[in-house]
DNA sequence: ATAGGTGCAAAAGATTTGCAACTGG
DNA sequence: CCAGTTGCAAATCTTTTGCACCTAT
């Protein structure tokens, strides 16, 4: 049901584990090409809708509407604060957005109720020191690349 | 700053308006032309782009990527809960997750932090009656094109 | 053996862009 | 007038699919 166990799935479990972040099917490819592995980005994009499927992997999509996938955490269900600067992302307790969804869902009558969310924001790290208020960028794709530069286990 | 008034984007708010429920460009782009308006899809795109960023309208992306569109209530930020079935959406109180939003920036030390909110489920009037707990279908596109069938004002 | 997996090239779709013609103020 | 708009066709870009070939089990 869940389908067979190929090098390539392993692969791509794997360096979706080690990234603990959000990638996108294409860069996960080319990480993966770039370490010697050699697999078809179609196969990918498989493995994360598998992953997907399964609850194995959150999503989430990006400005321009690309999807995002991270390894989800053994205990389920998560949301996430992404940094818009350098996309870096980390787990945050939603308990009450939890209880919250689940009221309107007995206040309203909806069955089924199915919640998204997602917050962005900039981190201390990518904070420009000194500088108050927001920053002069607007949740643009970063002016050139530094929000691209995650690193990751590589 | 936000543009100049011409019958076209005149006619894409005034649909958008008369619409109390999310459409996508296409969609609104169809019902113009049925409607004998005679415009482009790129305006029509275009238009709405505009109006996203002027805030005077809220966006979801349906499960496909899709972006809809929905004319923002006066009163600012809102949320929207959706049915699956026939695409209905209704505004619901989130004061409670304003609230918490802005406790994790605090706590996380975040900067500009945004969220985005979506909740879906399907409602009562949608509800196969009798049959209780979850329903057989699973949040895919419509069997056939019930959830289409969004009347709006015409 | 054989159902399931893989990868290439091509298709699908939504949204954007180049550009020449048009028009609100 | 003339900067801002429009709309068509063509370009982008991500994700999916057709299909012939491979490979875990």
């Amino acid at each position: 049901m869940d389908g067979r166990r190929t090098p390539q799935r392993s692969a791509v479990m794997h360096a979706l584990a080690s990234c603990q972040d959000f990638v996108s099917a294409q860069e996960l490819h080319n990480r993966l090409v770039e370490n010697g592995i050699r697999i078809g980005l179609t196969t990918v994009y498989r493995a994360l809708r598998g992953l997907e499927a399964s609850g194995g992997a959150d999503v989430v999509r990006d400005d321009a509407g690309e999807r995002l996938y991270r390894t989800r955490p053994a205990d389920g269900h998560r949301h996430y604060l992404l940094c818009r600067a350098c996309g870096r992302s980390r787990p945050v307790d939603s308990d009450v957005v939890e209880e919250w969804a689940g009221r309107i869902a007995a206040a309203t009558g909806y069955a089924a109720v199915e919640h998204t969310v997602e917050l962005t924001g900039v981190c201390t790290t990518c904070q420009p020191s000194g500088a108050e208020g927001e920053p002069p960028w607007h949740w643009e794709h970063a002016p050139d690349t530094p929000g691209r530069a995650r690193s990751c286990a590589s």
